[in-house]
DNA sequence: AACGCAAGCTAACGGCATTAGCTTTCTAGC
DNA sequence: GCTAGAAAGCTAATGCCGTTAGCTTGCGTT
């Protein structure tokens, strides 16, 4: 059998996000990483101290590809337009990877292998609003509001929990001038 | 032993809620409710299907369980103040059993046993917002736009999301009238 | 009083995470 | 270039869980 597969922590994540890619949340199972990767799974302790820690290590990583793509998105822009950005941006990731927006930690600030990559996603959004003229307990606040209505959407998209396909910009759309309006 | 402990499906399904209730979504299992009922955990075959029906049960329990609540709420009331009990409702239902909302369904219209149950409590939206004037593609809309600050917010709420806990009630009566403005 | 069904039970299987302890391979230092 | 030791892999084994099979027992009906 061929030995030395070569595996590491960041190849082991890869693994990973791929298995929840394809087969969903509930499939990130050490079995079906180890399979993917060629390797039996006790072997994977190696790399990863558990299987908890594996999920945390997806979080950490689907976090910082946010990020990226959010600070990506909306360089050069500012005031609601750039608002409208990252809210239809964060959509749009949703869309791409409905089975990776699962895997996404619902409290990062509270878990502290998490809590530095989630500061910095909410930095983009109050960087975004500082440079609206929004700036302390209101930024905390449209922040929040923010957070509720783009997860909230995105989550009941993600899950094929709306109805009818069709018209669901439309409904995106009405919720970003909603806000907008109100900050 | 005691044979004989006279189970029943309703009985499996309030144990169910117990665990849930006392130890999180994820404790929910055959043998922690066998443990609870007092009984072996194959003998819950005799009451449910499987485990994956379990949950099904557990889900249209409480989606009946928000029907009932909400209509009772909002009965003899009309217009925005209808909408926004409504919203304060769903709120308080996710405080007061933050467990409990994590086993909702997330899409109910998807499951043929969830259907009925996700149309009625759909339609308690549906009907205040005809009560207010909305109605056809607009009130599918306007419902889609309550139910994503709703859930936005309760999910991040009951999962822990929010990072400081004392304004919160100030956040979410700022959603609700940013909702109510734009209907 | 006897029968049949429903509601329990125990035993067993397979999948999973995890631990223990072994073998092999790479690499660093001489 | 050789050799020790660490690192990376393995197999075996444990315990929990869902699930199935097949047995036993109590209860209601006739």
């Amino acid at each position: 059998m061929s030995r030395r597969v070569g595996l590491s922590t960041t190849a082991v994540v890869d693994a990973a996000v791929e298995v929840i890619d394809e087969n969903g949340l509930d499939a990130l199972t050490l079995a079906a990483v180890a399979s993917r990767t060629g390797v039996a799974a006790p072997s994977l302790y190696k790399h990863v101290g558990s299987l908890g820690e594996l999920r945390t290590l997806v979080g950490l990583r689907l976090l910082e590809e946010m990020t990226e793509r959010f600070t990506t998105a909306v360089v050069g822009r500012s005031g609601v337009e750039a608002l409208a950005i990252l809210m239809r941006e964060y959509r749009a990731f949703v869309v791409e990877h409905p089975a990776r927006y699962a895997a996404m930690p619902a409290d990062p600030l509270n878990d502290p292998a998490l809590a530095a990559a989630g500061t910095k996603l909410l930095n983009v959004f109050l960087a975004v609003l500082r440079g609206h003229g929004i700036e302390g307990p209101e930024a905390i606040h449209a922040t929040r509001c923010a957070r509720a209505i783009t997860h909230g959407f995105a989550s009941i998209e993600a899950s094929g929990g709306f109805g009818l396909p069709e018209d669901l910009d439309e409904t995106y759309e009405q919720l970003i001038q909603m806000y907008i309006a109100s900050v």
